[in-house]
DNA sequence: ATAAATTCTTGAACGTGTTCAATATTTGTG
DNA sequence: CACAAATATTGAACACGTTCAAGAATTTAT
């Protein structure tokens, strides 16, 4: 029985295993889809017992969770280029929003299951949960890396710079869970929510330093920041200590 | 065997049936939690066959279902009198985002599992499909009463009327997903991130309307339009015709 | 080279969501 | 009221995710 990672040597035997179930599952996965595919299925096609797979991965759903990291990682890699290459934040942001989409193709016929355990607040898969922050980190740094890198024409203020990567985070969330439910040809359709959802972003962010809306921003910022230490699982601070409601923007009753 | 909705007549056999295994379900989802409540243990304590909470439940989760859809009603009925007697739309956005809290605080528990098909572009119980498109309008219904039934010192264009009601829509299911995960005591930390976000989506709202944003906005307000249509289930007009990108907002690159 | 320790593999069994053919009960109609 | 049609109920069985004790294989230590 030849090994199918035989190209990356210095794996012992249970890792060999390990791939192997993985190479086998996520085959399985995007010909068939997560449902349709059983434990078995995959136990059977890798030629292990099924048990066994329950030696490597802790749940079927854990096996989402690699696919996962896996592009997380192929990401980095694809973002090296774009980065040094564009210089204005739109372009840098475009850039990583297509790679993401690219890299996350091949799997759309099941990437639907990562945000089945968003509600779950007990469960390690959580994209919001504690043992997902490492993961996040990662998408973040990138994020931060799009707007740190950037040659801009306006000065982002410290607040706004510090909340910028996990707001994007947030915004590539939306982005994916619309692909998810998108069936047009080529998902031209997330496609075009990108081209011009990217601009909006960076208008906004023009926007959100006009000293019109900048106390407002301030405040929402100084929110966000609270918020964020939540999931990032800092001590929370008291929040109405934080944040003057009545500051400079009361005049902005609708 | 005394009915147990012996309040509400004029129900046959199978709906008495029908609502005495929701209730027992819910009951026991309260108790200990959805996962850990089998089917089983439903049919028995309602004293029913095993079969027979399929023959009127599709799937444990459309039990689920079923609780959102009263808390819906519930919503409504105790809308009315906030909607009755608040005027300004931050008081009114502010009394039923409070509701809603209230109402379904006693599912806490097990809520989560509404998230749990958002990610699967297939299931009826996603909250994006056509299937819960009824749903979903009742909700946006009271959204559109809270903005159109406001006093208000500036005029809301009818571009961004149009669009209210949606977004406060997905304010509101952002609001529950963070809820879900709240726990601290009384979800205090929502009940905080509720008051301050009131106050700055009706700030938003005003600055939606300002000359020097107000290009970008209308630009936003149709791509949304756009991408709404497809939720609600209408044809797709085509996305490049509809919006110019660079239009009267071309000065805010940052 | 061999023994000990560790890791890997296995398949029977379990628990739980779900199905469905057979049967019982209810409802509607003359 | 009787009977037919429609609806409701049932429990055995199935499928599938998961567990785990026993044994095999691999790795490490001497």
């Amino acid at each position: 029985m030849s090994s199918p990672k035989s190209e990356t040597p210095k794996l012992n035997k249970g890792q060999q295993t390990k791939a192997l179930i993985l190479e086998t599952a996520l085959e399985l996965f995007r010909e068939r889809g997560y449902e349709q595919t059983t434990m078995r299925d995959i136990a059977e096609k890798a030629n292990v017992a099924l048990g066994n797979t329950y030696y490597y991965f802790r749940s079927k759903e854990h096996l989402i969770q690699a696919f996962y990291h896996r592009t997380q990682e192929e990401l980095l890699a694809a973002s090296e280029p774009i980065l040094a290459k564009e210089r204005s934040l739109k372009a840098r942001l475009l850039g990583i929003m297509r790679a993401r989409l690219e890299l996350i193709e091949p799997y759309h016929q099941f990437a639907g299951v990562l945000f089945r355990t968003a509600g779950d607040p007990k469960s390690p898969l959580n994209p919001f949960s504690v043992e997902s922050l490492e993961t996040r980190k990662q998408s973040t740094a990138t994020f931060e890396q799009v707007v740190g890198g950037a040659r801009l024409r306006i000065a982002i203020p410290a607040d706004l710079y510090a909340e910028l990567p996990n707001l994007l985070w947030i915004y590539q969330m939306g982005i994916i869970l619309f692909w998810i439910h998108d069936t047009s040809p080529n998902r031209i359709r997330t496609h075009q929510l990108i081209e011009h959802t990217v601009d909006i972003v960076a208008k906004l962010i023009t926007i959100a330093t006009f000293p019109l809306v900048r106390p407002l921003i301030k405040r929402t910022l100084r929110l966000l920041a609270t918020f964020r230490q939540d999931l990032d699982n800092l001590p929370a601070p008291n929040l109405d200590e934080e944040i003057d409601k009545d500051e400079l923007d009361s005049g902005l009753e609708p």
